[in-house]
DNA sequence: GTTTCTGCAAAAGCTTTGCAGTATC
DNA sequence: GATACTGCAAAGCTTTTGCAGAAAC
């Protein structure tokens, strides 16, 4: 997690303010491995700061979205939302427990370029999610 | 869409009954380019007939998960359920109009290999839906 | 001081569930 | 005739919105 100097730049960069509740609605996220619901998020930050409401976790989910330092993306009827690091990377998500693990972007460029060719189609694969079961729910 | 005999075949076999809700339900999804939203194959059921309840539609659409007949995925927020056709394909989901144009399968296996050796993954590749913008809303 | 943001409460959208009656087998 | 399915109504869960007050700039 960047530190607070940089992140408050980003903020006002955006035309935004910075605030208590959008830095620990990254905190958070922070703390859940980079990617959460918006349920996980709040129950986070409600256990630090319980005057903190579910509507506002969503409005700073949306600005932080907006601002390019969160991107959501969907699973099973759920939103989830990761931390724009340096690195792409892709999503496994397990419909077993809910598990999602990240791996490396590497060789999907290929397919990327194939699509647009292809199907006019600009892939956002920083958001993939691909859907399946995880080493421990095969079993 | 397969005709009667054989859907009714392939209910029974999942030792439940074969209903006039259940039928609409799969010749809603199949009007439907195949792929739709509950709420969509909702109102293209409705428009035929009105008697079918919501509740239904839903329950239906489970019922058709469990019986392979159809296959769910998510995209922002709201599910998708497909018929399961003969070939496996994936889903570019347009996140400015929501468009969900399918595309074939072909040399993805590659990635399932790679995803179930290097993280036991079980991939199902048949719900893969990648997000971005189509030519339209490109511009 | 102005503008943006938050808390509260209420509501909207999507999906599920309990129950009594109906239809399928 | 037994069992599974449906309609209805109600509720559950996720997310959004209107408004008055508070906080950031």
């Amino acid at each position: 997690m960047d530190d607070y100097q940089e992140l408050a730049r980003r903020v006002r960069a955006q035309g935004g303010r910075m605030t208590p509740q959008r830095q620990i609605v990254l905190e958070a996220i922070s703390a859940l491995d980079g990617h959460a619901s918006a349920n996980e998020i709040y129950e986070w930050v409600a256990a630090r700061a319980p005057a903190v409401n579910r509507a506002t976790v969503y409005r700073v989910l949306r600005f932080l979205c907006e601002a390019n330092l969160v991107a959501p993306f969907a699973t099973d009827g759920v939103m989830l939302y990761e931390l724009v690091g340096a690195r792409p990377h892709h999503h496994l998500v397990c419909r077993g427990c809910g598990h999602v693990e990240p791996i490396p972007a590497q060789a999907l460029d290929v397919l990327v370029t194939a699509l647009c060719r292809e199907h006019g189609f600009q892939a956002e694969l920083r958001h993939l999610a691909i859907t399946g079961l995880c080493r421990e729910c095969r079993q």
